[in-house]
DNA sequence: GCGCCAAAATACCGATCGGTATGGCGTTGT
DNA sequence: ACAACGCCATACCGATCGGTATTTTGGCGC
């Protein structure tokens, strides 16, 4: 039950943010009601920390089934690249989570460590895939990590500009991004008959 | 006294978030009770929307002095670009505020125009601070548009980084973030003797 | 069947806060 | 002197919502 909480919690702050969702609507949304709801949690602040672990356990679940089987270098940088884009980009309930996250994370400690965890782990992994692709001469970076840093900062300029564009993240858009972020990772221009 | 609640609302918001600060606060900020504020403003989203109008032109007035009897071109896009990183990186007052809006905006179509009127006129104007440098001579882009996408991209991905990770804004990294900008608008890279 | 415990439901509480109603004061115009 | 108006202060209102207290329910073991 509190996993269902935290994933209910989750769908409706994705939708209308932290303070646009009140706790009767969450435990509704899991079958349950608000006193329940307290048996599993003492707070709605915790019940917010529980959502975003859903959330990183989420990406991280996604990442795994992507690179499964995958051993190629550069394939597994260009799978990793096109989940973070579906799942943090393209996916405007995702973003409006992770923008909830930076408001609130002013304020609350932990859910900064929280984050901060979840985002330097993200860019170790990239940071290790693009070096693992620069030896096998799939990318070009004369810096892993300064080209995973601008990546990464472009990815979330793209989050914010998506906010009041939204169709800069629309499915014709997808595979414009992830060539301009592949170009920030030293990836050579596409070709007209590269593999898809 | 409009334009005093406005600056106490930018004030407070900047600090503890559009929810964070009650009415209350805000007029005594001003020196004034809630009754006269309401004299003023019909409603709390009225005067969000005043904060954001005030800053909005505090940006404005700063690019205006600072590029005031400048004519050289690369001047005057370097002078821009000190500005707002100074106004909208280095001041995490001024980071929290927007991301306040970015939060809002999702919610508040009136907010997201206002911001994207503001971004879309910022755009432009550096697009055609970099053709008028690249004519110039000073800086060496393919696309001036996409160039200053990216800028402002990695810009807005510095705020978010920041908010976690404040160093990355501080003083003493300034100039390290100015020159990194610089690079992606087609700079040419730092000389040890440069001009400061 | 009874007791225990975990989980859930229901009713309630107090604080908060945006917004409203009303009265007061100073200034200006007639 | 009086009326009108702008601006302001104070008191009040109702809705909201996180959180608490209490009761109920279901499952399990004996």
């Amino acid at each position: 039950m509190p996993a269902k909480l935290a994933a209910s919690a989750f769908a409706l702050f994705a939708e209308k943010g932290f303070d646009g969702v009140n706790l009767d609507q969450i435990a509704a949304h899991a079958g349950v009601t608000k006193g329940s709801l307290y048996w599993h949690f003492n707070s709605k602040r915790e019940l917010i920390h529980a959502a975003c672990a859903h959330y990183y356990r989420m990406y991280q679940r996604r990442i795994n089934e992507a690179l499964a089987g995958v051993t190629d270098p550069a394939a597994r940088l260009e799978h990793t690249l096109r989940v973070a884009v579906r799942t943090c980009l393209m996916d405007q309930a995702n973003r409006v989570f992770t923008m909830e996250i930076f408001t609130s994370a002013v304020h609350d400690a932990e859910l900064r460590r929280g984050w901060q965890q979840f985002y330097d782990s993200v860019r170790e992994f990239y940071i290790g895939l693009v070096r693992a692709a620069a030896v096998a001469g799939a990318v070009h970076v004369a810096d892993a990590e300064q080209a995973v840093n601008l990546m990464l900062a472009a990815m979330e300029g793209i989050k914010l500009r998506a906010l009041f564009e939204p169709e800069i993240c629309s499915p014709t858009e997808e595979e414009r991004l992830v060539e301009g972020l592949k170009e920030i990772l030293g990836f050579p221009a596409p070709k007209p008959s590269r593999n898809g």
